[in-house]
DNA sequence: TTTTATATCTTAAACGTTTGCGATATTATT
DNA sequence: AATAATATCGCAAACGTTTAAGATATAAAA
């Protein structure tokens, strides 16, 4: 056995083993009740992280030789540092390419800069655009943008948010699935006082602010287009009964129709899934009655691209045997023949508006009130429903 | 003046002020030399910063009463941590509704679990499609993905890949914009170590992963089935000359001439930059002369969209007068009459295949090897291009 | 000159985890 | 019974900033 000193007394015979931990041997002094190990390992962090280690404040406050808080302040301009000092400082951060860690300061000022937001699924277009929205009010503020897709299902849309919540975002912008119906997995996390902002499927159960798309208003416009174009019998293909749009959509139909004192028959709302089948399934009915719809009101632009892709296919004329009507303002409908007339939500504007409700919240704090805004949108008269003045050539090129 | 006492002797009379700092008086003894205040502040973080609290490793560790180290070692099943505590600590972080801080784990691990993605629009569903295939995959591993735009700028790509890079993301998926052509901002960051994959629009010029389309068999298997339908002059709207799509889809359309051993006539392709005008200009131009195209190769979907609706303004009938193929598989291709044939260069799946490379190097660190994938699509043939066989009524319902 | 102000820095704690290594009580070996 | 090994914990430093509050040198005022 070697001979081992006791670090304390420097005795040699009262040593004794004492084990293994983590496979070094451990010795201690029978007299000082002292334990110690012979091979000192390396320091905390060896080599591996070393090479992803940036300048950090205490790199320039060693090399201007001041303290690290004076940098940090210096950095920032705080008053109590010499203008001397700051020129120093910034001089060094400058030649140290200094770039502050934004976790290091996160942790300390408790806040990202960091936006979550959840849609249903990004490849759908009014998402997209309302996304690209988001990203550059968010960007613009220097804020970051954090997404999640719940692929129109509540348990993923759950999870989402769950996963989310847990890293410190200032902030969530949400649409919910279509699915979802019940809340709780998002009043659970409102407890946190994180800003919540809704939008185009929203909560009414939340006390969180919305931005909306002119749904009722927009329906109306449409309907009311039809109505002056001479439609009196407009069937509606509508999305499932227990959805925002779909309810607040027939609502402004129902509107339209008060408004011109025209009597509504119930037979020409129809609730599909908006899968192809259910509306084909909706348009056969209704051509079956000796009674045939003059118009077809569809609550979404991809339903109308399917309806009329179906009445062609049935070999019906569109406007001349029935108009046609969207609601989204997709690419698609600037495409197909006729060219469909719509309601463009500003889905852009949409995402705009949501950031800046989040802004508006994050800068008044405990005084901002929760609101709801609706967004102002068009009406986008195409071929698809001029009835009385077709003319093919009117496409644009 | 009121009698002050020093602190550390006691005295009275030998106290003297000593001026202000941030609006308190402040006293200093003669004797002892010992300077002081009265009035004691606060803690560090008084109020307004508790309610945000959340439940710590040190709750915790208070609740069951051990130190915080174990309950960090508790909670990740360490070894040396007996079942018994383990046990406690885990029900506890149950009762207390502990949720780790992800920011101290980065800090701490200097690692994020962050992917920066960097895209020209993401309104353009090729890249709306791509993003979705990187958040599911980056979803599925416990990743987070934070999203810019660059608008098609080179200032704000470069912009954008400053702050990402500063916001210790652990890898940088990016498909440069249309106006990149130098890459020095790229450069400049890779020297910090953080993987980086290029998609798309690559950069040759860095030693980066790369996730491709197959722009060259894509092109030649349009071209090729172009030829098969009978053509011989094919057009093509191609992009700007340095983009790389135009290069490569480009050198696909010579190759399957090449192939098929028919002589190709520079005349035939236009450089646009992709607006409806400069589309416009080559089909002119084209059309003038005696010898006219029998179809037209356009490099993306979006331009084929707009050959087609010109050509049909031109009263040009297609396929019967002139074919047309697009790239890309855009929803849009599928609505327009007669439907578009065109690429389909399975988008989400290059987003997938971007995530995945990341991870490999993520993995296999130093011994991970970049590479590049090419990620083969599929050719969707539609009427647009059926010249031989077109018949109306194939166009699906 | 003596006392008070001001300008400019520094110290140290705090944000919440992770982790190298030291410290004991307990159990197993001679 | 003495010594060695094992099983469990705790301490403290480290990640990079921010910031309350203390410490001086210098300038101003009395």
């Amino acid at each position: 056995m070697p001979r081992v000193k006791c670090p304390k007394c420097g005795k040699v015979e009262t040593i004794l083993k004492s084990g293994f931990v983590r496979g070094v041997q451990r010795y201690y002094c029978k007299e000082c009740i002292y334990h110690f190990t012979l091979i000192k390992k390396g320091r905390y962090r060896s080599s591996s992280f070393d090479n992803k280690r940036q300048t950090t404040i205490i790199d320039i406050a060693k090399a201007v030789g001041v303290s690290a808080s004076t940098v940090s302040r210096a950095l920032k301009n705080h008053e109590d540092i010499g203008s001397r000092t700051k020129a120093l400082v910034k001089q060094a951060a400058i030649e140290l390419d200094y770039q502050p860690n934004l976790l290091a300061q996160s942790l300390n000022r408790r806040e990202t800069h960091v936006i979550g937001v959840v849609v249903p699924d990004i490849e759908n277009p009014f998402f997209a655009s309302v996304l690209s929205g988001i990203q550059h009010t968010a960007s613009a503020s220097g804020y970051k943008v954090m997404i999640y897709q719940s692929n129109e299902s509540h348990k993923t849309e759950a999870a989402n948010i769950q996963t989310i919540m847990n890293n410190w975002i200032d902030g969530l912008l949400i649409c919910h699935s279509k699915e979802t119906q019940t809340f709780e997995h998002l009043k659970l996390q409102m407890k946190k006082g994180i800003p919540i902002v809704h939008f185009d499927r929203i909560c009414e159960e939340t006390a969180t602010s919305k931005v909306l798309l002119d749904n009722v208003t927009g329906a109306k416009q449409i309907v009311t287009h039809l109505l002056n174009e001479g439609c009196r019998r407009i069937a509606v293909i509508a999305g499932p009964k227990h959805l925002y749009i779909t309810k607040k959509r027939i609502e402004g139909y129902e509107s339209a129709f008060k408004n011109a004192n025209i009597e509504l028959n119930e037979r020409w709302i129809a609730y599909t899934d908006f899968t192809k089948s259910s509306i084909h399934d909706a348009i056969d009915n209704w051509l079956m009655e000796e009674i045939k719809p003059e118009a077809i009101f569809c609550i979404s632009d991809n339903s109308a691209i399917l309806t009329m892709m179906y009445l062609k296919h049935l070999k019906l004329k569109i406007p001349e045997d029935i108009c046609v009507a969207g609601f989204g303002n997709d690419y698609t409908g600037r495409i197909i023949e006729p060219a469909l007339t719509t309601y463009d939500p500003h889905a852009f504007k949409v995402g705009e508006t949501a950031t800046k409700l989040f802004f508006d919240q994050v800068i008044l704090g405990d005084k901002f009130e929760i609101k709801t805004v609706t967004i102002a949108g068009e009406l986008i008269v195409r071929s698809s429903s001029l009835k009385r003045s077709y003319n093919p050539s009117d496409e644009e090129a």
